[in-house]
DNA sequence: AAAATGATTGAACACTTATTCAACTATAAT
DNA sequence: ATTATAGTTGAATAAGTGTTCAATCATTTT
């Protein structure tokens, strides 16, 4: 086993100059949080649906409840996700409250992914 | 409570017209559910950076793990999952096995939302 | 053949998370 | 004012997930 290792495992083979370089273009902790969190929010059925629901009309919150057969509990909580991430906006009138996106970045990543996902099989 | 109602909730107000003309442009549910998955696979921080670094370059398992400060064992159950979403391939040259990216989708789609990480704050 | 090592795997554990249920708020209608 | 309703919220529960640890496989080296 050879010495001079760093980190927390136990490796003992490494392309050194490969990681290095990999390393010098790695982003920032932080960024990559930002940029997993971004993701994941995005990656559960009922906040996808909200969100390609909301990519074409502003919707209320029963409307999306009905929508996608889910209670109103269900998509108030998954909302206040989504509104905590500042992907989407609420509009009060009455008793209602009209939810539209608020980011068009998201309505980009998502025709993005839908291609990727559209078209393989 | 006014009669006329669908779905698993209470819903005793909703704009049809809205709701029809969105659910008419809605994906297939199993369209949906491929578009989750693909973002929650994005969605973990380790997994984000494995996908940064092969974007980068192509890497063995050890050298994925000593740019990201993981065991070597923690790493390959996360090249597993990408390996099953066939976002990475691998190449076996010894005893060294070296992932790499198995689709350019994803690296636009890493890229349209690491500019929108970078925008905000 | 035996030892060493890169990599994979399964089980266990701690942690997170999505939904449900019930209670509650706020607005509107009677 | 009382009732009804759109929406939110907190607690509880069940399901899912990432890492660690130990064992194992596969290939190379001695």
């Amino acid at each position: 086993m050879q010495k001079g290792k760093e980190e927390i495992c136990e490796i003992t083979f490494i392309d050194r100059k490969k990681v290095s370089s990999v390393k010098k273009k790695m982003k920032p902790e932080a960024t990559m949080q930002s940029l997993a969190e971004t993701f994941k929010v995005l990656g559960d059925p009922t906040r996808t649906k909200i969100i390609f629901a909301l990519s074409q009309e502003e919707l209320c919150v029963c409307d999306i409840a009905n929508l996608l057969g889910a209670t109103k509990s269900a998509v108030s909580h998954q909302l206040r996700i989504l509104r905590n991430m500042r992907l989407v906006k609420y509009r009060k009138e009455g008793k209602m409250v009209f939810y539209s996106l608020d980011d068009d970045h998201i309505t980009n990543l998502f025709s993005e992914c839908l291609r990727h996902v559209e078209e393989y099989d």
